[in-house]
DNA sequence: GCCATTGTGGCAGATACTGTCATATTGACA
DNA sequence: TGTCAATATGACAGTATCTGCCACAATGGC
């Protein structure tokens, strides 16, 4: 159990030279072992050194990458950072708390609107996944209350220091943070039991019910 | 990392004989001895077997009362489950949701609301412990998520299989439960700044914002 | 006072994770 | 193109977490 400080930014300097493309490749590499390996037997029954050999990778290659097995799992819910870190700049100070705050999460859900994208279907895979293993379901509260921390941190700065109660802000980003998670869930639960499912909608009436 | 079935009822048969007063003595003599040892150091630094050493027990058997050494100094929040059973059989099924589950979260911090109490002051105890240490702070988050899920079967299981929406049931507990947890930090911060606190007027405005 | 139940300790073993070093690969720059 | 600093990898050792198993002790009902 480690405390890496991933900043809010979108990972590195980005599309970098070579060195960079492969490590992106190799971490995707193993997180597909990962899921495969999941999907296949459980999260319990499958080791680090399994997923390292299936990612072409020694285990200690793999603790470079990711912090736990359960965390090569749920790269997707780091892709909620850069989406929040995009969207800061766009945030205004001078708004309604509550609705800049809702403003930004709702970034998060924007790319599985579409229930065909290759990203909705990736993501449903995961959620299955998640459903299925209480140990994914800690690791992913533990990614999200990093990511709630450093948000936090960040738009206390961009609000000003002393323009903002930390009580409203905190709230402000948990109910924000749960309405977002929920409303993916309630999708991903409903595409699983084979009925339609309309992100869209179900995130509105969340956003509509929180208020 | 395991998954323990703990279901939502007061710990065990109560108050039973010599063997279970026994039994809550050593559980209490771990966590007394987990807390001192992480305030003086660190929780990274402190091991299992230093906090079984410290509680007179061996190794094995501190596992058999706790899952993790982070486990063992949240006792406290264990105590919520105990207040949210309690009060579910008060839920009205015909009532408000928001303010019906609201009602039943409100147990968790009326322990509090006496600043003096023994109780607040091992709740801020611990919660000063928590913001020292990110490892206590996803353990607390983890254990959360458990109660979270137990909450939702039981209340899922009073209102009624079908009469409520699964979406709007997992929101109003999750705001529930952020509320509570954001009027407990922000009270225990406001204490240990130095300063008053007043838990009531705190979960007050918490309750209002999030409304 | 007997016996089934339950708690405990010790041991072995699997797995998770980290520090360290040697080696190889990359990319900037002369 | 050749050299060098930076960086990625693998191998190894070592520590810590957590579990299964077994023998033994303590408890509490009868």
């Amino acid at each position: 159990m480690s405390a890496r400080t991933a900043e809010l930014r979108a990972t590195r300097p980005a599309g970098q030279g070579l060195r960079e493309r492969r490590r992106q490749q190799t971490r995707a590499e193993i997180t597909d072992a990962a899921l495969e390996l999941f999907a296949q037997g459980s999260v319990a029954a499958t080791t680090v050194d399994d997923i390292a050999s299936a990612a072409g990778v020694s285990a200690r290659t793999f603790f470079r990458y990711f912090a736990s097995k359960e965390e090569a799992a749920l790269p997707v819910h780091q892709e909620f950072n850069a989406a929040l870190a995009d969207g800061l700049p766009a945030v205004d100070p001078g708004g309604d708390l509550r609705r800049e705050v809702n403003g930004l999460y709702g970034l998060m859900v924007r790319p599985y609107l579409d229930n065909d994208s290759p990203a909705a279907q990736r993501m449903l895979q995961v959620s299955r996944l998640i459903r299925k293993e209480p140990a994914l379901r800690a690791a992913m509260v533990r990614q999200n209350l990093e990511r709630t921390e450093e948000v936090q941190q960040a738009l206390a700065a961009r609000l000003g220091p002393e323009r903002t109660d930390p009580l409203e802000l905190r709230l402000a980003i948990d109910i924000a943070s749960v309405v977002v998670r929920a409303s993916l869930d309630t999708w991903a639960s409903q595409l699983e039991a084979g009925g339609p499912a309309d992100l869209a909608a179900i995130y509105g009436r969340a956003l509509e019910f929180a208020k």
